[in-house]
Parts: C-alpha cells; sequence; structure tokens
DNA sequence: GTCTATAAGTAGATAGAC
DNA sequence: GTCTATCTACTTATAGAC
C-alpha cells in the first residue's frame, strides 16, 4: 500500500526523540520548547503530537530507555567470582557505557528535577538498582577481606560520582582513547577501596 | 531621615537573591519565572528590577559570588609544606564548604549551561583555578616520590567529582556528622594517589 | 501524518502613578 | 522603592482541513 503523501511515522518518531534528547542535553528541558524540537526534526509543532502525548513523556521515556539500556547491558556483562575481577569488570563498563552516549546520561542526570513525582520514583528506583550491583560488589570483597572500606554505601556513592565524572571533560578524538581512561581510573578505584 | 512608606532596599536586595538562590537551586533557572521570584520576596514582579537589570544577571552574580568565596576560603586556608598534609586539607575543606550550602552549589553545577558566553568564560576561568591549586598539590606529591598517579589533571577531575558527590546524598541530621563524612572521603583519596 | 490556525495562559521587561 | 498595568513575544496543547 502506497503511504499518503508526507506521511512517515515509522522516521519521525525515532528522529523526534534524537531531537529532544541532543535538545534538552545542549540547553536544558525547560529551556527547550517543543517548537525547537519540531524545528529540528523539520516537522511543525502539532505533528508532535503523533509521537507524544506531552513534553513531559518525551523526556521520561527518554531517561527511562537510558535506565532499562544501562541495567540490560549490565545483565549481560561477565560476573567473576572474584570481588577484585568484578570490581574492574563494573568500573570498565561503566565509564565506557557512559561515553558512549553522553547526550543520555547528562539529561538523565540533570533532569531529574524536572520529571513529575511518579516519574521521579520510577527512575530513582531504577538508579539504585544499578548502584546495588556495585554495593554487592564492594560487600563480597569487604566479607572476603580484600576491601577495606569504612562504609559500603558513600563508597558505593563515591566511585560512581568519580567514575561518571568522566563525561565532563572526555572528548572523542582527545589525547586519550576510551580503554587509556579506564585503566587510569581503574588504578584510582582498585586502590581507594584496597585492604 | 524617615524612608519613604514600603521603601526596603537594604532589606530587599539580599532576599531576591535569597530567593533566587533557592528556587533555582530547587527547579532549574529557566523552570523559574520573575513572578515565582517576586511572589517568594513578596514583592511584585516590577520591583525586582531595582536590584537586578535582568534574569540573566541574578544567576551570574549568585555564581560569581559563589566562586569568589571559595576561592576566598580557599586562600586563608593554611597552606603546609607536606604534600599530604596540603591533599587532607584540599580534601576537608572541599567537603566542608560545599556541605555548608549545597543549594550555590548545585546551581553553580548545573545551571552552567544557562550562562551568557561572556558569563560562562568568566565562571570558568574561576574554576579553574580552583582545580589549580589542587593540581598544584598532586603534582607537588609526585614530584616529592608520596603521590602516584597516571595523570595529574584527570586525577584532579577525578578526585574534584568524588568529593563534590557528597552534596547528592548528604543530609543534615543523618547518620554521619561533616567530619566523619571527611575522614571517609579523606581515607579514599589518600589511597588513591598513594605511591 | 502533517499542516495551519488558534485557544488560553505565561514569559521577561518597562512605564508611570504614588 | 513598590505598585499596577501593559507591551510583545512566546508557551503547551488542541481542532479540523487535507
Amino acid at each position: 500500500m502506497a503511504r499518503t503523501a508526507g506521511s512517515h511515522s515509522d522516521i519521525t518518531g525515532p528522529r523526534v526523540a534524537q531531537a529532544a534528547l541532543r535538545l534538552f542535553a545542549r540547553h536544558g528541558y525547560a529551556a527547550v520548547s517543543m517548537r525547537q524540537i519540531a524545528a529540528e526534526v523539520g516537522v511543525q509543532a502539532g505533528a508532535l503530537y503523533n509521537y507524544t502525548p506531552d513534553k513531559q513523556s518525551l523526556l521520561f521515556d527518554l531517561m527511562r530507555g537510558h535506565m532499562d539500556e544501562l541495567l540490560a547491558a549490565r545483565a549481560t556483562a561477565p560476573a567473576p567470582g572474584d570481588p577484585v575481577a568484578s570490581l574492574e569488570g563494573f568500573t570498565r563498563f561503566h565509564i565506557r557505557f557512559h561515553l558512549e552516549r553522553p547526550d543520555a546520561v547528562f539529561v538523565s542526570y540533570m533532569e531529574l528535577r524536572n520529571l513529575t513525582p511518579d516519574n521521579f520514583a520510577t527512575i530513582e528506583g531504577l538508579r539504585r538498582a544499578y548502584e546495588d550491583e556495585l554495593e554487592g560488589i564492594l560487600r563480597a570483597g569487604v566479607a572476603a577481606g580484600v576491601f577495606a572500606v569504612a562504609d559500603t554505601k558513600i563508597t558505593t556513592l563515591a566511585v560512581i560520582a568519580m567514575l561518571t565524572g568522566v563525561t565532563t571533560w572526555y572528548r572523542t578524538g582527545g589525547r586519550l582513547n576510551v580503554a587509556q581512561v579506564e585503566t587510569i581510573y581503574w588504578d584510582m578505584v582498585r586502590k581507594a577501596v584496597a585492604g
């Protein structure tokens, strides 16, 4: 069947999400208008509402998609029995995953306060599930006597903050490639929790 | 001299800045209207323009004030000759200073992209000056053979990201006081850069 | 599925009375 | 110094033609 002239549902949908992600990352959710998103896609503002019920859903779907992807990718990563190997795996995974999608990371971190309470609770739950992965590794290492940390929860948050910070300065094509960055950060993490 | 009825320049000015800081921290610069700020102060929107030429200046003055305070406080801190003692001093200073003013920290970190290019360059310069303090300590420690880090610049950014992250979870009146938090983070920093 | 037109409301900023 | 009123522009979202 021939489509109606000007009908592009299957390609416009992803383009709306991409444009929203890009613009939210650059200027912030509240500072971006539906008209700007539409202009980036190349349609009029009204057409966006074929793809999202409202602006809030656009933000929430981006953030939930990012967190789902994060947890799914983590679930398929190898899980060594050794706590040190597990921690190295987590560190390298976290850096690589986050450097591969800087816009989604930025939006997911900066726009939490622009989510409705229900949507915030959902994203927050996914974030905690991810943190719990790391805390489990630290607990296992402490139990095994290979890690010495004062407080596993605080160490978890400190390590994640340090690792995620890489997205604020890393630029593709710069002095270091991702593998080198991973190694530098792993060196710091390894020593910071060492017994 | 008696003041004109309803004239409160000396107290309204600081109240405008306080209200703007509080609201920008909670909801974000772009999401806060001048009318909301005025309502928080208890005046009408037009009256705000006696204290700021525009909304952008309100943001910039808050951020510049925060950075000036940070650098001034740091300048009066003791500067031990020993790199390890210097690093401990920096770590404890950073955590204490940031935990004492969570709203200003949050705004200064999250609203960088809402500054005009000129204003951004100014704030960025102050931020780099602060980072250079830490990098100098790390360089001195590496030169003295007491620190072993792969890259002083990256380590600087990693340490600051880790330390600033404390503001995302610390709440006054919680399980730990500031001194205990300082000690936990100092333990991680000390080990992470150890030779 | 996309368009134009529009509703209903809010934005930053200013003018002039008091 | 603060108020009310207002200007101009822009906001999200919807209705209906094509």
